[in-house]
DNA sequence: TTGTATGCGTTATCAG
DNA sequence: CTGATAACGCATACAA
């Protein structure tokens, strides 16, 4: 057997004995231009007889649109998986579809793949704040392409990429209330000093629940303070705090390491919640499942996503529309707040 | 500022001052045609001056091939994230991009993923078994597709697509011989009817190990059975069953349902492993991290991804290709062995 | 070593 | 309503 190469619309024209330019009214199903229900008939037909299968590429490359939007993500894990698989969903609904890349620890890899979703001229790129520097950004922006970033914390104000970012600051704030209130007497965050940028913003909320905590001016005012999950003793540093004061509350980069670490505890003969109550960010499933439960401060994926498709659309609709132009840079940047669910494992 | 369309070859041409065959060819690489120095110099500078960048589209429909490679998956969890992570990397440094696709829980979704990957004419497509029904596997073949199919298990065998399948079957009868050897009097597979194909491996594995176990004809001969998570009951059945027979093994579906069902247990009060002990299947981060920490039958994703892109790459080269034709079924059909990782769950 | 011409499969325009 | 025909941007034989 040959290596048929698939039918055209040439052979499909031929087939249904119109020519090609009806085929392609048929197959794009134009509103503009009226048919024949005959003809319609008998292009199907032809398609179907043929098994006649639409070349993508071709059609792209005449219309001038891909109707393929790129994300580029710094690693696979379960919050940007699920993030990106809703993304994919909404899309799809609109006709569009997602591709995409990760670039784990490898910043090259991460130009590389930038650069081959550039070559394929997708409409629009989602990119994680993580994933590409400011001035890159800028570039593809300056090119054409729309563009709409996701966690970029700090970024600089007048880039015009579109911007949705969870405002994971304020609900570390919360978090340290929350500990408070379940009557922790000292108050740590365990961070993750790899992760800079993300580490940075659960700094600044803890910092900001601290200075909330000393505002309410109780008198029982609890001591704080920061440590790092790749601090050597970090462990022994931790049973330190247990013994010294009491009740310890944490809250931790995100539900991996604190999952990690209520394990270690556990095991070291810590009670949770009685000595130690834990938080930790992202609310995964090793949250919801583990024992204690863990109380898990929550990303609402699917609000994000759609916040993210929203700003995205807007900017492919108006792509050459002067009249949205004047986007002030409060539309431009969305803030998504999140929820702490709260278990057993911050239980007074 | 007006959208100002990339430039093209064209405005290369013109600025390097050499015609459009000529940048075609640098850009390329050509070994076979030789180019003068200075030439290729002239033109990555007018590249680099323009700004240019390959439109893709155009070179794909020329050549008559994208290097993109589909993958279509049933979702998003771990063990397909981390192998789909795997072949993107290695399909990567062949030359090859990977686009990943996932149809959660809708099969029609599925179609519409594969009809668009089909009509991008990928290159070639990686399919897990629960993906695609074989009929369809047989046509996407037979219109000239190269197919790898990965854990599709007990497919005809007169399907000309590559298949790497996870020895599933085989790491669960080895389960159930370790968990006897470690004391369980009882051993039970808690399984998911609910994932049928799946399911069923690791159930024809463990009833090979019962047969096993029973052959050794140890007079100590253990009890086992069947129960599935969804089953109402499900807990206070095990709770019955230690109460009744002593130390019960368990071998569990996958790490997430293993994890889940560890913690019941442990909140009722059981203790692990001297009541009972678990083995997951995945091997993910939560059974490294638990506590206790729990044995897991691992998936070596790698392996499995390097054998999936060596038949894919066999494919891709034979296309054509008249002389590797014969390729028997047992080339086509690759087993991937896993392993049992022990951990505290299990222990004596 | 470089340039020219043709084809890739569609879309879209514009006469019939 | 339908049918030529010119783009779309690039690759590739083949000619120079």
């Amino acid at each position: 057997m040959v290596k048929k190469k698939s039918p055209t619309i040439v052979d499909v024209a031929r087939k249904a004995g119109v020519s090609i330019g009806t085929v392609s009214n048929v197959l794009n199903r134009r509103s503009d231009v009226p048919m024949a229900e005959d003809t319609v008939l008998k292009v199907n037909e032809a398609i179907r007889l043929l098994g006649y299968r639409r070349n993508a590429i071709a059609a792209n490359l005449s219309r001038q649109k891909t109707y393929e939007l790129g994300m580029l993500l710094p690693r696979y894990d379960e919050y940007f998986v699920k993030f990106a698989g809703e993304v994919e969903q909404i899309v799809l609904e609109k006709g569009y579809h997602l591709s995409v890349f990760s670039a784990p620890e490898k910043p090259e890899l991460g130009r590389r793949h930038l650069e081959l979703l550039l070559q394929r001229r997708v409409d629009g790129l989602f990119c994680h704040g993580l994933a590409m520097p400011p001035d890159t950004a800028e570039a593809i922006i300056r090119e054409g392409t729309p563009l709409v970033l996701f966690n970029a914390w700090g970024w600089p104000d007048d880039i015009d990429a579109g911007r949705v970012n969870l405002d994971v600051a304020t609900a570390c704030a919360d978090a340290v209330l929350l500990l408070h209130a379940r009557g922790c007497r000292s108050i740590y965050y365990l961070g993750n000093r790899m992760a800079a940028a993300t580490d940075e913003q659960r700094m600044i909320g803890f910092a900001e629940g601290v200075r909330r905590l000393e505002q309410l001016g109780e008198g029982e005012c609890a001591e704080t303070g920061v440590i790092d999950v790749g601090q050597k003793g970090c462990l022994q540093e931790l049973q330190r705090l247990i013994a010294e004061h009491g009740p310890l509350g944490l809250l931790v980069f995100d539900d991996f390491n604190a999952f990690s670490y209520m394990s270690k505890l556990l095991e070291a003969g810590c009670r949770i919640p009685e000595q130690v109550k834990i938080v930790g960010i992202n609310n995964t499933s090793m949250s919801r499942l583990s024992y204690p439960s863990m109380t898990s401060i929550a990303t609402p994926y699917k609000l994000q996503a759609e916040a993210a498709v929203r700003m995205m659309m807007a900017r492919l609709g108006a792509a050459g529309d002067e009249s949205a132009e004047e986007e002030s840079a409060a539309s431009r940047i969305v803030q998504i707040p999140l929820t702490i669910i709260e278990r057993k494992s911050t239980e007074r």
